[in-house]
DNA sequence: GAAACTTACATGCACGTGCATTGGATGTCA
DNA sequence: TGACATCCAATGCACGTGCATGTAAGTTTC
């Protein structure tokens, strides 16, 4: 009885361990390869594309932190890399001088867009 | 029809990402904390000690590496760490002298067999 | 309003990882 | 046998990450 418990609950985290790895590693190459970017940098570029509409292309680092699987530190070093790659700009905001607005440039956006077919490529690849 | 496949990978794929994520972070800070053992390390124990039975406690390094998702010098350094802790020992194959065989040691055994229940209860309590 | 506390982001540091390379051992073919 | 390719493991190096800390701004308590 529990012995089953725990082959299955092994099983579901290999299956695990081996989508997560081959999928995020194939995300990982050819994001890179293709288009400069590290699967950290695509996420946060996805997010940003998508709070654009809705926010008038703003989001702040709070926000981002807690939609990725990410340390605030780490976080903050992606953008920086983004920033220096001229892909987003901070802006500090004027009623909390202590957060940061994350905007995409005009450049990001681009870059985003054309990303986002081989990462969706990628999944349907790995998962469909 | 497009669309609903990319939605249900996109989903998949979100879930993936959580499961692996909340589930091989509290693994490493459980087995750190309570064991001294890296995931990694953990896990080269688990093939070991496995093998053990099998192969009278010899594993060569080009098995364990087809078994893990670690590069050939990663899981090298991995294995490093643990031959210093004293969990391991390398030996060289008298057949192929350019292959390495792996024992577990006798403090690399106890080690594995208190660490595997904490383990164990993480995958549980994460996936059942 | 001053002091203590909390929050947001950046940064120093240590560490594990992957890639590329090296050094040594084995296999192959003429 | 000798030359060349292949294979195995270790190592130099660069990089991304998390933890702990620093700095500055906001909040609370008296």
């Amino acid at each position: 009885m529990e012995a089953v418990v725990d082959e299955d609950v092994c099983t579901k985290w290999s299956e695990t361990l081996r989508v997560y790895h081959t999928t995020s590693c194939e995300l990982e190459n050819e994001l890179q390869d293709g288009h400069d970017l590290g699967l950290s940098e695509f996420e946060v570029l996805k997010i940003l594309s998508r709070s654009c509409g809705k926010h008038g292309g703003k989001a702040k680092m709070k926000e981002l932190e807690a939609e990725m699987y990410l340390s605030q530190s780490a976080l903050s070093r992606t953008v920086t890399r983004l920033e220096k790659d001229g892909l987003v700009t901070r802006a500090t905001c004027d009623f909390d001088r202590r957060a940061m607005f994350l905007m995409l440039t005009p450049a990001g956006q681009e870059r985003y867009t054309a990303a986002e077919p081989t990462y969706r490529a990628v999944l349907r690849r790995q998962l469909a």
